[in-house]
DNA sequence: GCCAACGTTGGC
DNA sequence: GCCAACGTTGGC
C-alpha cells in the first residue's frame, strides 16, 4: 500500500499543533461520524501523511504536518462511562468508534489559510475548500499534498 | 453570535 | 422507509 495523505480537523482550543509538538504524539479521539470512522478504521495506515487543520481558529487553515504512527484501533474513550466521548452503544467486542495515533512532524512557519487554499487553482477540488464540508477526517490526494507543502510560506 | 449545511433521531 | 425536528459543525 503506497503512502496516502489525510487532513485532520481540530479546533485549536481543544487541541492545537503546539499541543502536538509538546506531546510528540496524540490519539485522534472522539470522532463520532461514521464516514470519518470508516476512514480511521479501514484506510489510514502508519506512515501516511497528515495535514493538521485548525478549524474555528484565527486564521483557520493548515497549521502543521504530522504522520500516522498507529493505524485504526478502538476508541478507548467510547468505553469510559462519564467521559465526554462515552457511547454506550460501542462494545469492546464490537467497537463502534476508532482512533489513529499521529506523531508530530513539523509546525508550519505560517498557517496556510483557508483563503489561500481557496485561491489556489490546483486545490479547487480539495474537499476542505468546498462549502459545507464538515467531515473531520478527509482524504487528500498526493497532488494536493504537494501543493499545500509548496504554499508553506517559507 | 449567527446561520447554512449536514447528520442523526424518532414518530408514524 | 419517509421526513420533520433537532443537534452539531464551522465559516463568517
Amino acid at each position: 500500500m503506497p503512502k496516502r495523505y489525510w487532513l485532520l480537523k481540530c479546533e485549536p482550543s481543544a487541541y492545537s499543533i503546539d499541543d502536538l509538538e509538546r506531546d510528540g504524539s496524540a490519539s485522534w479521539e472522539g470522532v463520532r461520524n461514521y464516514q470519518a470512522r470508516n476512514l480511521l478504521r479501514d484506510e489510514i495506515k502508519p506512515g501516511d501523511g497528515v495535514l493538521f487543520y485548525a478549524s474555528s481558529a484565527d486564521p483557520t487553515g493548515v497549521s502543521g504536518i504530522a504522520e500516522v504512527s498507529k493505524g485504526g484501533y478502538p476508541d478507548p474513550t467510547a468505553f469510559k462511562k462519564g467521559h465526554a466521548y462515552f457511547d454506550p452503544k460501542s462494545k469492546k467486542d464490537n467497537p463502534t468508534w476508532f482512533v489513529v495515533d499521529i506523531r508530530f512532524v513539523k509546525k508550519l512557519p505560517a498557517v496556510v489559510t483557508l483563503d489561500q487554499l481557496k485561491a489556489e487553482p490546483a486545490l479547487k477540488n480539495m474537499m476542505v475548500v468546498r462549502k459545507g464540508s464538515r467531515l473531520s477526517v478527509q482524504p487528500v490526494t498526493e497532488a494536493e499534498w504537494n501543493t499545500v507543502l509548496k504554499m508553506r510560506g517559507e
